[in-house]
RNA sequence: GCCCGAGUGGCGGAACUGGUAUACGCGCACGACUUAAAAUCGUGUCUCGCAAGGGAUGUGGGUUCGAUUCCCACCUCGGGCACCA
C-alpha cells in the first residue's frame, strides 16, 4: 500500500460520489425520511472562511450517520444572496449585484465542494433567482390578501447628506457610517407584517418543539408575553379617559400618578411636550412633565397627576402606565425625583424555615421594628447575641401603642444596648411580613417588620438594665458576617437588598395593605378581584411588535403591489409574478430616499391591473429575512413552476427534523420563519404548524487570538489552503475536534497537525490489517496475529467506543467522540494486530467525520459498496460491562488510596478492604465517624 | 441598560444525574531509530515542597461526607437587542 495521499483519494471519491449521486435525496422512498438543515450562507465577497463549514460539517456528521442508520436523508444547500453588503458594493463600484452574486456563489460552491459535505447539490437554491423570489412575492401577496401586510408610518434613520435610509448597523454613535453626518429620524410609510397576530401561538407552540432551552427562552423573551389588565383612568373635567396596561392590578391603590408615552400624550392633549423616548440602550435619567391633567384612580377614587415621560414606550401595551412607586423601581425613581407620594400596598412574606411555626401554639400578630445601626468608623453593625437561644439578631422589638416605628426603634436601642446617640439615616422601604416561632415568648409570631438604618454618632451609653443584660449580649459584627446563616432573621435577604440599593422596592407578590376592602388578600387573588372591581377583564400583552418589512433599497425582492390613483393599492396578479428587478445604472437611492427603482420610469409606470389606467409600481423591496423565512420549504421541490413546492413533497419531507444554526439567529430569523410557516399552515399550504422539530446552535470560529475573522482585520483563513496542505478529512476532523460545537473557538494553525497525525495512524492501521490478511475470493481473511477474540481488550474498547461515538454524535459532542476514536486507534496500533472485522467497524464510526479516507480503506479491504451504504454498527452490551472496577478511597474527601474489586462488592466487604489499605490506615487511627460508600466508584471515610 | 451563553495547565479543551480535576490534542523536554535532520515511536509535562504533605477549575461566600458541577453576590469576555446576516 502507498502513502496516505489526501489529494488523490479525496478528489477520486468526490468524483465517484457525484457521478453516482449518492447524496441525492429521493422524493419517493420506502425508507423513513430525515431532513437535516443548516442556515444557508450569505455569499459575501470575502469568500468562505474556515468558520463557515463548521456547522456544515457538524450536520454532515449527523446526516451521514442517519443514512447509515437507514434513513432517506435530505441535506440541502443554497444561497441567501439578497442583502446590504452586495448592494453597498454595487453602490461603490457600480457593478451589477447579479454579477457579483454569481461570482461569489461560484467561489463558495467550489470551496464547499472540496470539503466533501454530503449536500444534495441538485436542489441548490438562490433567493435572488427570479424563479425563487417569484414565490417569496407570492407568499407576500397571501399576507396582503389576509390583511397581514399593511402600510404604516414608522421612524427610520436618515442621513441628510447621503439622502439614504440607514440600517441600525450603519449608524455609528448617532452618525452615518459612511460620511459621519449626524443621523436624523424621519417618518416614512413602511410595509408592515402582522406578526403580533401570531404572538400567542408563537409562544405557546414552543412547548411542542425540541429546541435548546436557551433558544426557547430567547424566543419567549422576545415575544414578551405578559398577562395583566387594561384599566381606564377617567380624566377629570373631560369625558375622556386614559387606558393603562398593567401586570399588577393588585397594586392599583398604590398608583399615585399616570405616565404617558410622548406620542400618547400628544394624542390626548394635542400638545407636544418636547420629550422623546430614548432609543439609546444606556439607561438614561427619567424625565417627565406634568400635563396638568388629573386622573381618577378607579379603585381608590384619588385624583392623581398625569405626566409625559421618557421611559414609557408607545409601542408597548397602551403607551400609558399607572405609576406605582412603592412596587416598581422605575416608578420609584421617578416619584422620588418629582416628589410624588409613595404608598406601600403589598407586603412581601417571609417564613423562617430554621424557626418555623409550631402547630398548636397560639399565633400572635405584631407590629415590630428592626434597628440596623452602623458604626461609620469601622462599618460594623450592632447586633445582639441571645443568651437563652442560639440567635444573633439586629436590635429588634415591638412597636407599642401610640408609638411610631422611629420612636420604637430608638427606645429599643436605648433599652437593649444603652447607646444614646444614634442618627436616623433612612427607613428601608415598606413593611415585611415575617413568620417565625418566638421561643422566648413561646408563641407563633406573625410580625409586620419595618427596618430603619441608623448611624452611631458616639459611644455614649446609659447603663443597661440587669434584665436586658441577662437576655442578650451586645456585639458589633462585620458586615460580611451579616448573613442568613449567621443571623436569626427570616426576612434578612430583603433588608440586605434594601441596604445595598436605595432604590430597591418590593416588586414581589405578597399581602395587600392600604387597599381598602382588599387588605389582607394575597396578590394572586387580589389581581383577579381588583380587575373585577374596576370592571375590566384580564388582558394579555406582548413586547413583540409588527415587523417592518420594507426597505428603500435595490437588492431585494420588489414588493408586488401597484398603486393606482383610482383603485388604490392593487396586488400584482399572480400570472405576472415574478416582478423582476430591472437593471439600473445607479444603485444609490433617490434624493427623496426612495429605492433606486423609483428612477426607472419604464419600470415604475404600469397599467393598473384592475382599471387598466395609469398606475405606479411599489418601489420598496423586501428585507433579507424574506427569502430565508421559507427556503427550507423550497428545498423539498426546488424546481416547481406551479407552486412554491408540491404538496406531496411537503407532506413527505416536512417538518425539518433537525435545524442547526448560529446563536446569533435564534431570535429573529427563527421567529420570522416560524411566523411565515404558521401563516402558510393556516392557509393549508403546509402540513405542520411548526417548521423545525429540533433546533441546535453552533459557536463561531474566531481568528487566532480570539477575534472575529474578517477581511478588514486580515485574519481570514481560507479552508482551501488547509484542504490543500492537510486534506479535507483532516480539516473536518479538526473542526469537529477543536472544541465544543456550541461554543466559539479560536482557530489554531498549529493544532491541526494532531488530527492529521490521527488520520495517518488510521491509514497505517489499514496497511497493517491488509498485510495481515489474505484474500480468499472477494473476502479478506485474517492470516495471522489476530488477537481480537471476543473478550480481548481491543474488542471491548471498540464496543465502548461505538457506544460513545453513537451517543456523542446525537448530543453534538463531536470533540469527545473524536477523542475516543483517537484512544481506540492508539490502542489498536499498540496491539499491532487488529482483525479486519474490528477495523472495519472502526472505519464505519469514523466515516461521518472523515468520509474520504474511510471510504478508500473500506473499499481497499474488499468492500464493493460505499461505506455510506453500510449499516451503522451496534455495540454489544455484554462487551462493555466491566466485571472489575477501581474503587477510590478518600479520607475526609481527600484521595488516599484505591483498590480493585468486582462490581458487586458489598459495602461491608469494601469497608474492610478500604480500612486495611496501609496508605489509608494511617489516616483513620483517630476513629471512623462516618462511612460513605458509592458502589462501583468511591469510598469516603470521615474521621 | 435588558436577555442568553462562557470563564479549568503554556495553549484548544475533558470530567455522565454532586464522587480520582486536568481525558484527548497542540506545544515543550528527554530518549529510541538516523551519519544527520525531518517523520515516526516511547517517556515525562498544573503548582509549591528534599520529603511527608499542601494548594489550584474567574473572585468572595454558602450547602454537602464530598462541589468544575447546586445556591447567593461580584468581576471579565462573547452573542442578541427589531433596517447586518
Amino acid at each position: 500500500m502507498h502513502k496516505y495521499d489526501h489529494k488523490k483519494i479525496e478528489k477520486k471519491w468526490q468524483n465517484i460520489w457525484e457521478k453516482k449521486g449518492v447524496y441525492h435525496a429521493d422524493d419517493k422512498s420506502k425508507k423513513p425520511k430525515y431532513y437535516t438543515l443548516i442556515e444557508f450562507p450569505y455569499p459575501s465577497g470575502d469568500g468562505l472562511h474556515v468558520g463557515h463549514p463548521r456547522p456544515y460539517i457538524g450536520m454532515d456528521v449527523i446526516s451521514r450517520k442517519r443514512r447509515m442508520q437507514g434513513y432517506n436523508v435530505l441535506y440541502p444547500i443554497g444561497w441567501d444572496a439578497f442583502g446590504l453588503p452586495t448592494e453597498n458594493y454595487a453602490i461603490k463600484t457600480g457593478k451589477d449585484p447579479r454579477v457579483v452574486t454569481k461570482k461569489n456563489t461560484d467561489t463558495f460552491r467550489k470551496q464547499i465542494k472540496s470539503l466533501g459535505v454530503s449536500f444534495d447539490w441538485s436542489r441548490e437554491i438562490n433567493t435572488t433567482d427570479p424563479k425563487y423570489y417569484k414565490w417569496t412575492q407570492w407568499i407576500f401577496l397571501q399576507f396582503y390578501k389576509k390583511g397581514l401586510a399593511y402600510k404604516a408610518k414608522m421612524t427610520i434613520n436618515w442621513c441628510p447628506k447621503d439622502k439614504i435610509g440607514l440600517a441600525n448597523e450603519e449608524v455609528i454613535n448617532g452618525c452615518c457610517e459612511r460620511c459621519g453626518t449626524p443621523v436624523e429620524k424621519r417618518e416614512k410609510e413602511q410595509w408592515m407584517l402582522g406578526i403580533t397576530k401570531y404572538a400567542e401561538r408563537l409562544d405557546k407552540d414552543l412547548d411542542t418543539v425540541d429546541y435548546l432551552p436557551q433558544i426557547k427562552i430567547g424566543q419567549r423573551n422576545w415575544i414578551g408575553k405578559s398577562v395583566g389588565a387594561e384599566i381606564e383612568f377617567k380624566i377629570s373635567s373631560t369625558n375622556e379617559s386614559i387606558k393603562v396596561f398593567t401586570t399588577r392590578p393588585d397594586t392599583i391603590f398604590g398608583a399615585t400618578f399616570i405616565a404617558l408615552a410622548p406620542e400618547v400624550a400628544k394624542k390626548i392633549t394635542g400638545k407636544d411636550f418636547g420629550i422623546k423616548v430614548d432609543t439609546d440602550r444606556e439607561n438614561k435619567e427619567k424625565i417627565g412633565i406634568d400635563t396638568g391633567l388629573k386622573a381618577k384612580n378607579p379603585a381608590s377614587g384619588e385624583q392623581i397627576p398625569v405626566f409625559v415621560v421618557n421611559y414609557v414606550s408607545a409601542d408597548y401595551g397602551t403607551g400609558a402606565i399607572m405609576g406605582v412607586p412603592a412596587h416598581d423601581e422605575r416608578d420609584f425613581e421617578f416619584a422620588k425625583k418629582y416628589n410624588l407620594p409613595i404608598i406601600d400596598v403589598v407586603i412581601p412574606i417571609r417564613v423562617d424555615n430554621t424557626n418555623p411555626h409550631i402547630s398548636g401554639k397560639k399565633i400572635v400578630e405584631r407590629k415590630a421594628v428592626q434597628a440596623i445601626i452602623r458604626n461609620p468608623k469601622n462599618g460594623k453593625i450592632l447586633c445582639l447575641n441571645w443568651k437563652a437561644h442560639p440567635w444573633t439578631t439586629f436590635v429588634v422589638g415591638g412597636v407599642e401603642k401610640g408609638e411610631d416605628i422611629l420612636e420604637a426603634a430608638r427606645r429599643e436601642v436605648l433599652e437593649e444596648t444603652g447607646y444614646k446617640n444614634i442618627k436616623f439615616i433612612r427607613v428601608l422601604g415598606g413593611q415585611v411580613r415575617s413568620e417565625f416561632f418566638a421561643a422566648h415568648k413561646d408563641e407563633n409570631r406573625v410580625a409586620y417588620f419595618n427596618a430603619i438604618l441608623f448611624e452611631l454618632e458616639n459611644e455614649d451609653r446609659i447603663e443597661v438594665s440587669r434584665e436586658e443584660i441577662e437576655k442578650h449580649e451586645v456585639v458589633w459584627k462585620d458586615p460580611k458576617d451579616i448573613r442568613s446563616d449567621t443571623m436569626q432573621c427570616g426576612e434578612l435577604d430583603i433588608w440586605l437588598e434594601r441596604l445595598k440599593n436605595e432604590n430597591a422596592v418590593n416588586a414581589e407578590n405578597g399581602i395587600l395593605t392600604n387597599s381598602g376592602k382588599f387588605n389582607g388578600m394575597d396578590s394572586e387573588n387580589a389581581k383577579k378581584e381588583i380587575i373585577k372591581f374596576v370592571g375590566v377583564e384580564e388582558k394579555t400583552t406582548f413586547k413583540l411588535r409588527d415587523w417592518i418589512f420594507s426597505r428603500q433599497r435595490y437588492w431585494g425582492e420588489p414588493i408586488p403591489i401597484i398603486h393606482c390613483s383610482k383603485c388604490g393599492m392593487v396586488p400584482v396578479p399572480e400570472k405576472d409574478l415574478p416582478v423582476e428587478l430591472p437593471k439600473v445604472k445607479n444603485y444609490q437611492p433617490t434624493d427623496s430616499g426612495e429605492s433606486p427603482l423609483a428612477n426607472i420610469s419604464k419600470w415604475v409606470n404600469v397599467k393598473c391591473p384592475k382599471c387598466k389606467g395609469g398606475a405606479l409600481r411599489e418601489t420598496d423591496t423586501m428585507p433579507n429575512w424574506a427569502g430565508s423565512s421559507w427556503y427550507y420549504l423550497r428545498y423539498t421541490d426546488p424546481k416547481n413552476k406551479n407552486a412554491f413546492a408540491d404538496k406531496k413533497n411537503l407532506k413527505y419531507w416536512t417538518p425539518v427534523d433537525w435545524y442547526n444554526g448560529g446563536n446569533e439567529h435564534t431570535t429573529l430569523h427563527l421567529l420570522y420563519s416560524r411566523f411565515w410557516h404558521k401563516f402558510l399552515y393556516d392557509l393549508k399550504l403546509v402540513p405542520t404548524s411548526e417548521p423545525y422539530m429540533k433546533r441546535t446552535s453552533h459557536g463561531m470560529i474566531l481568528g487566532e487570538g480570539g477575534v472575529k475573522m474578517s477581511k478588514s482585520v486580515g485574519n481570514v483563513i481560507n479552508p482551501n489552503e488547509i484542504v490543500k496542505i492537510y486534506g479535507a478529512d483532516t480539516m473536518r476532523v479538526y473542526e469537529m475536534f477543536m472544541g465544543p460545537f456550541d461554543q466559539s473557538v479560536a482557530w489554531s494553525d498549529e493544532a491541526i497537525i494532531g488530527p492529521r497525525r490521527f488520520l495517518e495512524k488510521v491509514w497505517k492501521l489499514g496497511e497493517l490489517v491488509e498485510k495481515n490478511s489474505v484474500r480468499v475470493g472477494a473476502r479478506l481473511r485474517v492470516k495471522r496475529r489476530d488477537f481480537s477474540l471476543p473478550d480481548s481488550t481491543i474488542a471491548k474498547l471498540l464496543n465502548k467506543t461505538i457506544k460513545k461515538v453513537s451517543e456523542d454524535i446525537e448530543a453534538m459532542h463531536f470533540n469527545t467522540a473524536i477523542s475516543a476514536m483517537m484512544i481506540l486507534a492508539t490502542e489498536m496500533q499498540k496491539s499491532e494486530s487488529v482483525s479486519e472485522k474490528d477495523f472495519k467497524m472502526f472505519l464505519q464510526i469514523l466515516a461521518p467525520f472523515a468520509p474520504h479516507i474511510t471510504e478508500d480503506l473500506w473499499q481497499t479491504l474488499g468492500e464493493k459498496k460505499s461505506i455510506d451504504l453500510s449499516v451503522w454498527p451496534k455495540w454489544d452490551e455484554n462487551l462493555i460491562q466491566d466485571e472489575e472496577v477501581t474503587i477510590i478511597v478518600q479520607v475526609n474527601g481527600k484521595v488516599r488510596g484505591q483498590f480493585k474489586a468486582s462490581v458487586d462488592i458489598s459495602e461491608a466487604e469494601a469497608k474492610s478492604k478500604a480500612e486495611n489499605l496501609p496508605e489509608v490506615r494511617k489516616w483513620i487511627t483517630t476513629g471512623v465517624k462516618r462511612f460513605v460508600f458509592i458502589p462501583r466508584k468511591l469510598i469516603n471515610i470521615v474521621v
